[in-house]
DNA sequence: AGCGTTACCGGTAACGTTATCGGTAATATT
DNA sequence: AATATTACCGATAACGTTACCGGTAACGCT
């Protein structure tokens, strides 16, 4: 790394002060309209660029958000894109940290930026995290803290997030438009909000068509292929077996289909199938499978947007929740009249 | 936003000076014990956290690396983590820049990373990059350079990256020993030196069995499955069929198998289908689609590992090039005999 | 001639931290 | 008792930048 060019190179080899270099670059009016030119030119010609760090020591800003989230999936890359996008636009820089699912991380990636590095925090939980000090201690220092996706409850601060309530609704009421009596589900980690909260909605529907929820057929397990491919086994085996599931995730949705399959049952007659997320993939396997859209683009967007919002002094933001409907896409996995 | 904690304020409480404080906190020898424990006592309480800018205007350096990549697609993404892995165990904090395949993104994302905020940047080029001024202004300041997966050939930097000749020699040996006689590429954007790469791969391998590679089974498209799904279909089409299609990723393997499926032509019989990337969801359609692994997660390690033997001095590493081996995994869409 | 105004510029302090030098008091050594 | 050593601590400068205050020279006005 090379000495960079500082203001004081520029004034040294000017014969004048730094002061006056400051000036001259932020073209204010006090300057001679000579010594700009050649304070211009010669910064020109040196490619000075100002150092950040030392501004932001002075400003106590750095013009950085600190992007924290459990993983790189689809869905979450999709949001991350939606918060770049509008913040870039806002001359924000975005550090994106993810904690790989993993409480530990998620607060060592907390502390780091918390030393001074960014603005302010957008978050999302990991699927581990069930103790939130470390989101506490941002909001204690008064920064700027906004929740998206997976947000958390009982902690103060704008969220934008999925009506999971009425995704979990919008994918049992239409199994069981289709004629499907027995729905099971592929829930994710029982600590999870986003999970729970499409269950929920599972439930609800289930008991608003006066249908039972066996216990069975509720099953959680991880955001994952493999967990969902042996529990749709286990469900196909057992003795009470559902006529569709409902998983609340497009990979997990996969996962089932995978079993379905082997087990030689056809999709949609003897069971109907319905994910979550509406990725690419599932309109490409076949039978395609239906899956509720959440729109992750938009959510990214709002979410940006509500922060910036906050910065710019929106405190009475802290109690706005922002939810964004989710739709349906049906197709042929679930598709029976 | 709060005044933060200074040592500043810790030395006025404890009516000692800063220098002292300073000391203290970094255990340094010259403190009396009762100081050490007051300074750190307070500093607890206070919790106290060093302003890490301030650090970084005084070292010159702020132990964060710029990643510039152009998408966070799946294998992006895994090779991100693996860079996230070792440069976090390494004491750098991670930033990540997406270009979004976009040029100017790429300019603009470079550009403010330089200004004193990183110390030191891991590029992987965006597909419509073309110029390499960005990056030779990252070179022309001597801060460190390590190029990855995407990489710049007539720039001299550590470079890591997939066999990819390899991987697609692999992949078309592998339908010839099959007994495929017309195999089809489906290569990505034409300036993209990996899937040039991996053409000639193809095109060597073919010379090599003395089989004839007809012009029209050499199609260029985006990466995208809607696209492999539309030049599928022309080539089957076509009045040449190809009995087999080397698609050089996953995402244009499946809208390939989209294309197939609707023909009515059936895998690995009819025609036979090698993939790219080996993504999780190859192995969960039917058929399973055969697939050039290519340990994205390793790779990222291993450009980690080199930026970091890089910023330690060794810039004997400007000419070297990690080559990571492919390994094709089969799976029924090519599986004949 | 004396005064105010304008145009322009320089010096200083500050942001938070640490390296360096130097100093004082207590203790050890002769 | 005089000197050397040790243990401990404070003041200062520096990193790069800008806000603020102050100053000088030139000019115009009465």
């Amino acid at each position: 790394m090379e000495k960079q060019i500082t203001i004081k190179d520029i004034a040294i080899a000017l014969n004048i002060s730094t002061s006056t270099v400051s000036r001259a670059l932020r073209d204010a009016p006090d300057v001679k309209a000579e010594t700009k030119a050649a304070v211009k030119a010669l910064s020109e010609k040196l490619d000075y660029q100002p150092n950040r760090l030392a501004l932001s020591l002075l400003n106590r800003q750095t013009n950085t958000i600190g992007v924290i989230i459990p993983n790189l999936d689809y869905v979450l890359s999709t949001m991350v894109k939606g918060i770049d996008e509008v913040a870039l636009g806002a001359g924000y820089t975005v550090m994106v940290c993810q904690s790989d699912e993993s409480y530990g991380r998620e607060m060592v990636n907390t502390k780091r930026l918390l030393d001074s590095l960014v603005d302010g925090f957008i978050v999302s939980v990991s699927s581990e995290t069930k103790v939130f000090e470390h989101i506490k201690k941002i909001q204690d220092k008064k920064i700027p803290l906004v929740l998206f996706d997976r947000i958390v409850n009982n902690i103060e601060a704008p969220k934008i997030r999925l009506d999971n309530i009425d995704g979990g609704r919008q994918a049992t009421e239409h199994l069981i438009e289709q004629g499907y009596k027995k729905i099971a589900i592929l829930a994710g980690p029982e600590n999870l909000n986003i999970s729970n909260k499409r269950m929920e909605g599972y439930l609800q529907t289930l008991k608003a068509h006066g249908l039972r929820s066996d216990k069975g057929h509720i099953i959680h397990c991880d955001f994952n292929q493999q967990y969902a491919y042996e529990a749709t086994k286990e469900l196909l085996a057992s003795k009470n077996r559902p006529d569709a599931i409902f998983t609340i995730s497009d990979r997990m949705a996969i996962g089932a289909m995978l079993a379905i399959k082997e087990k030689g049952l056809s999709m949609p007659h003897d069971i109907g199938l319905v994910g979550f997320n509406n990725e690419p993939i599932v309109s490409l396997v076949t039978p395609a499978i239906s899956s509720v859209e959440m729109y992750a683009f938009e959510i990214g967007k709002a979410t940006a947007k509500a922060f910036i919002e906050m910065m710019n002094g929106g405190n009475d933001m802290l109690d706005q929740e922002i939810i964004i409907k989710p739709k349906l896409f049906v197709r042929n996995s679930s598709k029976r009249n």
